[in-house]
DNA sequence: CTGCAGGCCGGCG
DNA sequence: CGCCGGCCTGCA
């Protein structure tokens, strides 16, 4: 086990990083420190002061892999400033999710992951993640924990659409077997899509069954560092109908965001998401 | 019991 | 092309 401390960290509020829909699979501690599995092992994470102290077994420098995948070296001030110079609304939405970032997760992983979000609850993302990497990922032990790493392609290449069927992951089964095997067979390559032009990338991810335009615009911004993609999913659809674009069509909608919000389109989609579905579970209940 | 959840796909007009 | 029903599953 390793420990190592970040100092006078700003624009970093964990329950906002981890609940502005993301990741899936980071749980909050009794204590009020958050565990997740990442690509590399388990991280534990807690916030004292301006203090991030981060803990966890992983494969590699516990540092390194903290500034990258937490984004550290971004200044998230710098971005809030322009933002909030856009208008009212993003002035609001940002100060209300104070510290959200956009971590720089697997693109592997981003792409079954969000192929199984079409159509589903969040609740059961996390669960049927959880299912697939409890079936074939490298098992990982944290504090007498037991964890399951995502699996590699590879590893989940061995499954069959009926194994995945098991799974929980209904209709998507045979997208994710299909999405699997092109990566293995290396008939579409993440690092490469990575370094194309958001555009390009896209239309790139789209090729996959089960990755749509939404999909393909998550994959972009939570794994390929492209802050502009801007994903419409139906709470952004809301939103964005109610304070901007005189319309529900997804395409206009997304056009309308990168004109308005350019570079940091996908930061000020975190903001808005955040803000509207917070807003959504406190009216319910 | 319908309806629907962080969409996508395929068929039809 | 744009539109719309269907799709696994679980929960209100």
């Amino acid at each position: 086990m390793n420990e190592v401390k970040f100092n006078t960290v700003k624009d970093f509020e964990l329950a906002h990083i981890f609940e502005c829909g993301q990741c899936f699979r980071w749980k909050k501690e009794i204590d009020g420190s958050y565990t997740g599995v990442i690509k590399q092992g388990v991280l534990n994470v807690k916030k004292e002061n301006d203090i991030l102290v981060v803990k966890g077994v992983v494969d590699g420098d516990l540092r390194n892999i903290c500034e990258k995948y937490f984004d550290l070296m971004t200044d998230y001030g710098e971005i809030k400033r322009v933002l909030c110079e856009k208008d009212e609304h993003m002035k609001r939405a940002s100060e209300y999710g104070y510290g959200i970032r956009i971590l720089n997760q697997d693109s592997w992983e981003m792409l079954i992951s969000f192929i199984i979000s079409a159509a589903n609850n969040i609740p059961r993302i996390s669960k049927t993640i959880e299912n697939i990497s409890k079936a074939y990922g490298k098992k990982v032990t944290y504090e007498d924990t037991t964890y399951y790493l995502f699996p590699t392609p590879e590893e989940l290449s061995v499954a069959t659409v009926e194994d995945l069927r098991t799974l929980n992951l209904g209709f998507r089964d045979k997208y994710i077997k299909e999405a699997t095997r092109m990566v293995v067979d290396k008939e579409v390559d993440l690092e490469t899509i990575s370094q194309m032009s958001t555009k390009d990338a896209r239309k790139e991810l789209m090729k996959i069954p089960g990755v749509g335009g939404k999909v393909a615009d998550c994959i972009l911004l939570f794994s390929m560092q492209k802050m502009d993609s801007f994903p419409v999913d139906t709470w952004i659809k809301k939103v964005m109908s109610e304070l901007y674009v005189d319309s529900t069509n997804i395409t206009k909608i997304g056009e309308y965001a990168y004109a308005k919000f350019g570079i940091y389109a996908g930061i000020a989609q975190q903001y808005l998401f955040y803000y509207k579905r917070s807003e959504g579970k406190n009216t319910e209940k």
